[in-house]
DNA sequence: GGTAGTTTGTAAACTCCACAGCGATTTTGA
DNA sequence: TCAAAATCGCTGTGGAGTTTACAAACTACC
């Protein structure tokens, strides 16, 4: 706060703001010529010149030779965004399974690497399993530990400010992993540790169903049940990282919603209870009565919770995610009839479009807000790697 | 968005910002010498002096004269934000009065005008009371209308971005009315509409209860039961203007909750139903039975939306406002325990400080934050009243 | 009462940045 | 081959902030 008075501009720090603004121009455009970045930042023909020739020099943007040009005059060389200046890593930790993503500074996905792993397993076979997967990304892209330039970690549970879910998790003995500590002799930059509800909501703001969308409650229905929320645009974890958490009420019958399908009459016994409910759905769609009746109770519980986040909330957009979006079609409907009787405004109610993969796209969304956070709020500063704040 | 990319900064530009974060420091410290600007801004001493005095110039800041000095050294002319450059406004039109309060732009109060309504008055009346109220009010301070830069309005029921109460409001024939073109002719800056629930909490947070938090939520306790958030410091209204609304959920018993105060046994029959209430905890707390279970019923109620919002948002206060914070003494407790049965995180519960200037109180901050988003967001525009845009 | 020390006010010189304008260069099309 | 069009690169101009230097004003102390 005291830090904030001082924004005394500098001649120097006139030229860090155009430097950031031509490159935000340029971080979502093709390739652009001088005159088209003069155009977009307001700034002269020459000075967009010299600030390019700067990035290009530092290390922010390329140069691309002109090649055959379809237009008159004389061809412009173009600038683009180096964003493979740096990298960032998204991880999600699943009870089944551990999934890591790399990306360059555009979003763009480099490599992708997935490892099953034992439901029960014990907290030092998983993150033993995570170090295998990490050492395997970095080398599977041959990239060294000090591209990285932010890794997100997406786990259950609600997770504090300092990244450790204390309150609860289903994970067995994960209550006082440090993931952060954990990697930290192998990073330098920031590790951010964040709940993977709320991670697959981000994912869907980004590339999924609610691109458009500023205001948006993602449901997480599956054989666990929860929401999260993004209000103006930004992901919204409360006071103490708890927002989202109305599943806790008993009125909302969250924690026991899934059991009318599990519970539902007639699933052979030959199918695990960890199938029962895609069995439902699958029954429900064949027409069977008790499967309808499950699905139907089922929504109505998980309605009631949504209701209060929508009263609560007048969000644009409700994202139906989790396992059970694979089933929206039977679940889309009514929840629209029952959020129509429970709330004043109705949202649009969408199902995701990301699936299984979304909480790894958010924490590959959040490594790279870190990241521009970092480089590209204050100032500009040199294409390395952040390094991660004590 | 595409005007968001021309932000290439001039030397003027870079002026102005240098202009901005002085007038920003001047405004939230005493008379200020340059020498201590020059510090709080990085800026060096006779570039802080160049710009003050363009200050002065231009009407943003006043020069106080050095007088009697105590330290050693040539005394220290000091500069001063001259916050009667110009006005706001904020009016609360509630069911009984109508409660108009001037200040300047330090938010310094200097005019309170108030006046009591029918309760059953019609729109027109209603309005006729409205333009009385404005034009006492420019008359008693002696401004003029174009030194008025913002107004405010705070009215009961949900607003939506026209300014309107078209969902619905206990004020009869009140939803087709448009304040803000009732005003336009009487003035030409931002006029501006909001639910008085939220003004209130706006309120709690500049001067009230809450003055510490970022994450907010108010509770509207009295014959209406409503609530407002403030979620990272800024007011939420949701993508309809319908956030806070949880009371629409029948779960949530917050329409009913009230009777079990007016219909609380033993109340006489001489006592009207609006007085029926305090009457209520005026028995409870001298130790009447009936009215002690009456209060905890009313308090169980409210507890059950209350935790609906805090689990939701994981705020970090709950304050407790409306016509009933009065027995704030008899709900806190009670309120707080039902909390920590409902919630996983029990935030601090406090009452309102404000009582019910509270919503005029918040009109004239909501004005204030608008004059700051004009005229100290983007650069440094003259002193003049902004001009509603259309 | 005078002088040293300290702080403020102001002017000058300097540096740096963006801009405007002009000519040179390179390509297309007639 | 020449004109038109667009880009590239250079130079001079003006403005903003900083540093440096010095005069002015005040306190403290001898």
């Amino acid at each position: 706060m005291t830090d904030q008075a001082t924004t005394g501009a500098d001649l120097s720090r006139l030229r860090e703001l155009n430097s950031l603004t031509v490159v935000r121009a340029l971080r979502d455009q093709p390739p652009t010529t001088v005159t088209e970045l003069a155009g977009l930042t307001g700034l002269s023909r020459p000075g967009v010149d010299v600030i390019a020739q700067g990035l290009v020099a530092s290390g922010w943007a390329d140069v691309v030779e002109p090649g055959a040009s379809s237009t008159v005059g004389r061809p412009a060389r173009r600038y683009r965004f180096r964003a493979t200046a740096g990298y960032v890593i998204g991880i999600d930790i699943g009870a089944h399974k551990i999934l890591a993503l790399l990306a360059d500074l555009d979003g763009n996905l480099s490599h992708t690497v997935r490892r099953s792993v034992d439901a029960d397993a014990d907290p030092s076979a998983r993150l033993a399993a995570l170090d295998e997967i990490v050492a395997v990304t970095l080398a599977e892209s041959g990239k060294s530990a000090d591209e990285i330039w932010a890794v997100t970690i997406g786990v259950t549970g609600p997770v504090d400010a300092s990244g450790r879910t204390s309150l609860f998790t289903p994970l067995p003995g994960w209550r006082t992993v440090d993931l952060a500590a954990h990697l930290s002799d192998r990073f330098t930059c920031p590790i951010l540790v964040e709940n993977d509800c709320k991670l697959a909501a981000l994912a869907e703001r980004w590339q999924g169903a609610a691109d458009d969308a500023d205001d948006i409650v993602f449901l997480l229905a599956g054989m666990r049940t929860g929401a999260s929320l993004i209000i103006d645009g930004v992901l919204r974890r409360g006071f103490a990282g708890a927002a989202g958490e109305i599943g806790a009420l008993k009125a909302v019958r969250w924690l026991a919603a899934p059991s009318h399908l599990q519970k539902c009459p007639g699933v052979p016994a030959t199918v695990s209870p960890d199938d029962a409910a895609a069995w439902v759905f699958n029954a429900a769609r064949a027409g069977n009565r008790d499967a309808r009746t499950a699905v139907n109770r089922y929504v109505k519980d998980l309605a009631v919770g949504t209701a209060a986040l929508v009263l609560a909330l007048d969000p644009q957009v409700v994202v139906l995610g989790g396992g059970f979006s694979r089933s929206a079609d039977l679940v889309l409907d009514p929840l629209r009839r029952e959020l129509r009787k429970l709330c004043l405004r109705v949202p649009d109610v969408r199902a995701s479009t990301l699936g299984a993969d979304g909480v790894a796209l958010g924490a590959l969304r959040l490594a790279l807000d870190e990241v521009d956070r970092r480089l590209f709020s204050v100032g500009l500063s040199a294409p390395v790697a952040p390094r991660r704040d004590v």
